[in-house]
DNA sequence: CTGAAAGCGCTTACAG
DNA sequence: CTGAAAGCGCTTACAG
């Protein structure tokens, strides 16, 4: 029938000047009604099993894909997942957002990251821009935030899933672990093999930190070591080559220092490399812990002794959490504990 | 006016329902059209300066937020920056990606990031996928994609910066370095320091590893040693673990290997890290360097030599370039290439 | 330099 | 279980 195409009345299979597949030409092609199409495509309620099927196979003609700005503004919702983290040099963070990406995407979420560079007001302005894209939904690290930041997500509405430490908050909802917990128990290991002059060293002074000091101050007390308790704080961020001058710092300061546990395995990295320089033997004069156990601790001369922390689970599991709560779903179990694991090696 | 709640044609302040401030609120308070208020906010075309004033003051007083969906379905063009990368666990991308999200996010752009595993019928996914979002740009890793990935990139009309390797192809832009050169540059430094059995080691081999070996074939080539090319290729991910396996490998294998250079510093690392263990002089035994000065390789025993790469500069560079493609601004110098640094440690 | 009208492509109540 | 109407909050031509 070429003469159609000569027909001015013919109607046009795409009624939009784009040129792009829409949500109507499927419908037209189906032969039922935009709202079916819809509603089919959302799995919302109850449609007809073989206008489904129609629906679906017109899409698949079509080569039709939902817009998601359209779907945006008419649901005033976006497919939208906002996700807050202190900084992307901290590997544990990277893992994290690994997972949350694999998870999210799956689901047919995009991933939006924000990093607020370990700063409260800087949270707060990435948090408020966010929220003008209507997230579906919230992922925040850690616990503690402002006030307005408070606010700013009780008054969103937006579903939010704290990650990295655990809440006890009814009505909020966190997948992590205890850090106060992990650093209490590492720095038991170190008691356990018979270190009696145990230093905290830590850096980038964020809440989890602090958390494992407060471990580490628990474990020397019940060891009634309360007096022995030793902190080296540095409020620069963490790196390797601070880990090694802290461990020179350590060494000078407090001489009858047997073990060091660091607040994350870079800093501990740093410091096995700046014993290998100077010639400090560990563990035989100082055993050296870390935390997280990032990648390369194992490869360490001595390998490092260390935590490990399930960041890639916590990923996942925040990722359904949140999936849950976004379709309104009820979460059985809102604060997740995924726990940690002491990994023993060499250095101590 | 307390009557004027009560007056029922009394103009409400918000026409909508859900609540928002809209551009319709922010025309009404300053007493202009909506299109003059979008108009002003976008500054786009010339709009008389008190107006602006007035709907700045306007917009300030109200708290007034653009609506992203809105604005990307009116213009079918998002606030996004699609950016695809091979892996996030590899560091020299995640600093890649801080730069992007700086440059953009601070220019109003959000960043939408793509995992492609090294894998190219996933790349074309995750761009396809991405590109109903109707990106404003894209960010893409490399100049190799598949026909598909080529044709959907040029077909959706999105501007498109090539990151890490330069291209030299008319009507392509690009941000990144010679991988080729630079490989040739680190070998030849091995060569004048007085190496003579030099190996090439490589994982994960993709197009930018395989072009400094190039790179280090041209090198030996140059100075005659054409036959005493040896390369050692893995095709498993990159790490620390692996470069201690490798490095045992050449040893075993081609024991009168003087000098490897190994296409990335975590392998790099992991050699240095596993001579220490073997008991394997670096460099007296063998010379050890690496790739792209990642964090750490300054802390190594000894401190690995190696090639710093400008992935920040990329990063900062390739925003900007493709900020003046979107907003269809002239591009002066569509391949930019922003070099390396040979860094000398003791290593090599 | 400014505006009235139409439309972007969906979904949300409201009916039936 | 299905649909007709209205609307989400902007911007794009088209005028003047």
């Amino acid at each position: 029938m070429p003469s159609r195409k000569l027909t001015t009345n013919a109607a046009p299979r795409r009624t939009r000047a784009t040129g792009r597949v829409t949500l109507a030409d499927v419908a037209q092609a189906a032969g039922v009604s935009p709202i079916t199409v819809s509603r089919a495509l959302r799995g919302e309620r109850a449609v007809a099993a073989d206008l489904v099927e129609r629906v679906q196979a017109a899409v698949a003609e079509l080569g039709y894909v939902p817009d998601p700005a359209a779907r945006a503004l008419a649901s005033s919702r976006s497919s939208h997942v906002a996700v807050l983290i202190p900084k992307l040099s901290n590997t544990v963070f990277v893992e994290l957002l690994d997972a949350l990406q694999r998870s999210l995407t799956a689901a047919g979420y995009q991933m939006l990251i924000g990093v607020t560079q370990y700063d409260a007001r800087e949270e707060e302005a990435v948090l408020r821009s966010f929220l003008a894209h209507r997230p579906a939904g919230l992922i925040m690290t850690g616990l503690e935030h402002s006030p307005a930041t408070a606010a700013l997500i009780e008054g969103s509405g937006v579903p939010c899933v704290h990650v990295m430490e655990l809440s006890a908050e009814p009505g909020s909802h966190s997948v992590g672990f205890s850090q106060r917990e992990a650093g209490r128990a590492i720095t038991q290991h170190l008691l356990d093999s018979g270190r009696r002059h145990v230093t905290y060293v830590a850096a980038q002074l964020d809440p989890r930190t602090l958390q494992r000091g407060e471990g580490y101050v628990a474990a020397l007390q019940a060891a009634g070591m309360g007096e022995r308790v030793r902190q080296v704080h540095s409020a620069e961020p963490s790196s390797m080559a601070l880990g090694g001058q802290l461990l020179a710092r350590v060494l000078k300061e407090a001489p009858d220092t047997d073990a060091i546990f660091f607040c994350n395995d870079d800093l501990a990295q740093g410091a096995l490399l700046a014993a290998l320089r100077l010639g400090v033997k560990v563990p035989e004069r100082i055993a050296v812990a870390g935390f997280n156990n990032l990648p390369g601790s194992d490869q360490m001369v001595p390998p490092l002794t260390t935590v490990a922390t399930p960041r890639g689970e916590i990923g996942v599991q925040a990722a359904q959490m949140l999936m849950a709560l976004m379709r309104g779903q009820p979460v059985e179990q809102p604060h997740l504990d995924l726990g940690f694991q002491i990994v023993r090696r060499a250095s101590a």
